[in-house]
DNA sequence: AAGGTTTTGTCTACAAGGAAACAGAATTGA
DNA sequence: TCAATTCTGTTTCCTTGTAGACAAAACCTT
């Protein structure tokens, strides 16, 4: 087999140009990049970033609504519609509708989903450690403190 | 008109826990607003950030070939041999086979494509200048330069 | 009250991107 | 030389996410 990880063969070189100015195309890149890793420690886990990410803001906000889910995670609502009503088929959430507003869908992590997201949490770790193994950690925290200001996230976690 | 820019209405803040900590989580999100700024600015261009991307980096190497763009980019090969051709369609570029390896397809610009691409210069400026609005200067500048680290894109531009 | 507006979740298309298989060309190895 | 393998682009199918319209509920604003 082959090396098959070089960009380019030999020493061929890309010029990126202007793109290597671009934040959002540097944004692209990193997150696609980051994303492989994700799947590469835990897709046998049968998990994508999004249900996690889900799953992890239900826990951390019982009984928070499906749709500031949504905005919080900038997951569009026809999507975290399917999204809920899939991880409510596996059992691993509960939704019920509050008395106060009948439109609204309240979630909430079932046992079996916590103890999902027990099991999922140290390969979850695991790939947070590795995939910036080319950053110092004072490098790596200072990119996600950086990344937090762009969007405006406190650095508590929590949203202005 | 209300407003409508608000996460969460009133002072709710949600908890995003070890969301806030996770790189790719914090990357992903990023990339959305990005993203979404580059809509806001350049849609009625109608050009998307993938075909940006891949006219810069044909123009800044002619010649260069569709698979090796598209894994410069990471954009799947198949998902490649698409946008060539709607590129190819809409005579922004050109595609020949080079007599050395008739596998192969070689991408230039032709002139149409390097006039598209002058006229949505400004807009992509003020794209990449309004985004970063909330950061300073020298943040903005350190932010892209860790992402190139994390990439190991060589600051010049290329690619190790 | 009561009519209009907004919000919430959902449904039905649809578009974008990815996986897998393919054909032809190039390369390798016996 | 010639078969087996690898590489390149393409096609087809499928999954994922998005846009837009919708109904019901809540909220205004008279």
């Amino acid at each position: 087999m082959a090396e098959a990880l070089e960009t380019a063969p030999e020493g061929q070189t890309i010029r990126f140009g202007p793109l290597a100015e671009s934040l959002g195309f540097l944004l692209r890149l990193a997150q696609l990049r980051s994303f492989e890793d994700f799947f590469a420690n835990l897709a046998d886990k049968g998990v994508r970033p999004g249900e996690m990410s889900v799953m992890i803001v239900i826990q951390d906000n019982p009984g928070i609504r499906q749709g500031v889910v949504a905005r919080a995670l900038d997951i569009k609502r026809a999507h975290m519609a399917k999204m809920a009503r899939a991880l409510e088929d596996e059992g691993l959430i509960s939704r019920s509708v509050p008395q106060d507003d009948k439109r609204a869908m309240e979630l909430r992590m079932t046992k079996a989903g916590e103890a999902r997201l027990a099991t999922l949490r140290p390969a979850f770790e695991r790939h947070e450690a590795s995939h910036v193994s080319g950053l110092t950690t004072a490098e790596a925290e200072q990119l996600r403190s950086l990344l937090r200001k762009y969007l405006n996230i406190e650095d508590g976690g929590r949203i202005a």
